[in-house]
DNA sequence: TCACAATATTCCTTTACAGGAATATTCTTA
DNA sequence: TAAGAATATTCCTGTAAAGGAATATTGTGA
């Protein structure tokens, strides 16, 4: 896992921004007035959301339509996967650790 | 979603630390030996992880033990699920937005 | 071709934060 | 109780990055 999605995502404008993309695509000009955001920020996280691969833009005359590109967070949630035996877990990790322990000071 | 767990894992050297300890439970000189970084980055590095809610600690002697939290997974999940449609939707949501755009500008 | 609309970029300032080095704290054991 | 581990904290410095304001760019339609 590389943390350039995850930078992206953790921004709060950038993360609202998404937000809103993922109810379908949108010009700059509208994700600036739903998020009341002036534009040139909104552009200026479009072009950090674009650089990670989380958004692509369409251009419509002189409009540009971004929306949410599926690979980075399919690429999350296979990242996520293998976290998943952490809450699956029955047994307490931390009681299997602290028997190690102790036995590595018996030897 | 709020941005405090993706913001403590943005970056590098914790993200690598969360994934040391997806493995289990250890201390913080494992992790800095294992992780090569020195310790008090590493002590720095768990503060946030703890103050995030991404690890827990259990005192052990003068060492600690720091465990990853399943809740921060569990959430991140659940706010991945609702990006779901976007990559098995079938169809081409951009044609949809730019039919919407045709039928306002014929108003 | 010109004026305007939509968007991108640049420059500046401020702030957040990571790493280094030193030191403080806490616990154990001899 | 003193010395030494293991860990946490503090202070400092450098750097990345976000927002504001102004401006550049690109495309459209008259």
């Amino acid at each position: 896992m590389d943390t350039t999605t995850l930078n992206a995502l953790s921004e709060p404008n950038r993360l609202q921004i998404v937000e809103l993309l993922r109810e379908g695509p949108l010009t700059v000009g509208e994700i600036s007035e739903r998020l009341q955001i002036r534009q040139p920020q909104v552009s200026k996280h479009l072009r950090v959301l674009s650089d990670a691969g989380i958004v692509k833009v369409h251009a419509d005359a002189n409009r540009r339509i971004y929306q949410l590109r599926p690979e980075p967070f399919i690429q999350l949630n296979a990242w996520l996967e293998s976290y998943r035996r952490i809450w699956e877990e029955r047994f307490d990790s931390l009681d299997d650790y602290l028997k190690e322990m102790q036995e590595k000071e018996e030897k």
